[in-house]
DNA sequence: CCGTATCCGAAATGATACTG
DNA sequence: CAGTATCATTTCGGATACGG
């Protein structure tokens, strides 16, 4: 029986997919590929890091200023799991009032270039996107 | 004063975050980018794409397997949400038992790449990650 | 088999007040 | 300025029961 074209597309998928997350790297039960993508799969993280992918160094209220919509609260704790997970770093000067920075570590700015496609990918099919609404809302 | 190449990183990244979130392409207020970067910023789409990706067509309950740890309710929500979207398409026979077919549109396909790409981040830099997360740990 | 409907507890997030 | 702490609210998601 031949195999198609199509028939390797999928296979050629599976593949990697199942190389992505693969037993070795970690069990079915606990992998750690889908606790790290499940931490950066937020919409907070998201548009933290590209913000933060503008300048070379930001303060809080900085970047409170630039992700828009973010409170106070989500902002400290975003960027928290961001140092945590050694995608920014931070320091904090001794002065009154106090000042403090935040920057993308190397392995952030990395991270940056794949959010910066995906939200590239939503930019350049948001019409597409739209219309599919449109189309499902009306067959209701 | 000089231009660095530093400097022009950062404008670059500007440029590019800027133009992506343009004003021309829907108010700060409502932006459409971040609607739509919002509706897929979750685990569950992103491992159901994932999944989808991996055959040409899939049914529930094939899904429902390969997902792993999803309910049934978040499958369902889930699969309605990505074809509302434009991603998936559905296709319901009348027969007994019935049988429903999933798979992903053109469009869903492209975003399945950027979505392979940001799981392949993931697992390239798994390393690195639990060592910052054992790092920052241990200076608490 | 493939859902929907409902309920409920848990988790995420916002609002507000307070502090070094 | 840059948080922390607390409380209120909303949202998410699992469990269960039922239906076409």
């Amino acid at each position: 029986m031949a195999v198609t074209k199509a028939d390797n597309q999928y296979l050629d998928i599976e593949e990697r997919v199942n190389k992505i997350f693969s037993p070795e790297r970690g069990s079915m039960q606990f992998c750690p590929v889908k606790d790290i993508l499940g931490h950066f799969a937020d919409k907070w993280s998201i548009f933290t890091i590209l913000a933060l992918g503008k300048r070379e160094k930001l303060r809080f209220n900085e970047l409170k200023e630039m992700v828009e919509g973010i409170s106070q609260r989500m902002l400290t704790v975003t960027l928290r799991s961001l140092e945590e997970n050694g995608l920014v770093e931070r320091k904090m000067y001794q002065e009154i009032p106090p000042r403090v920075e935040y920057w993308l570590t190397p392995l952030g700015r990395s991270l940056l270039e794949k959010i910066l496609e995906l939200a590239s990918w939503s930019s350049m099919n948001m019409e597409a996107i739209v219309e599919a609404r449109n189309k499902f809302a009306a067959k209701k």
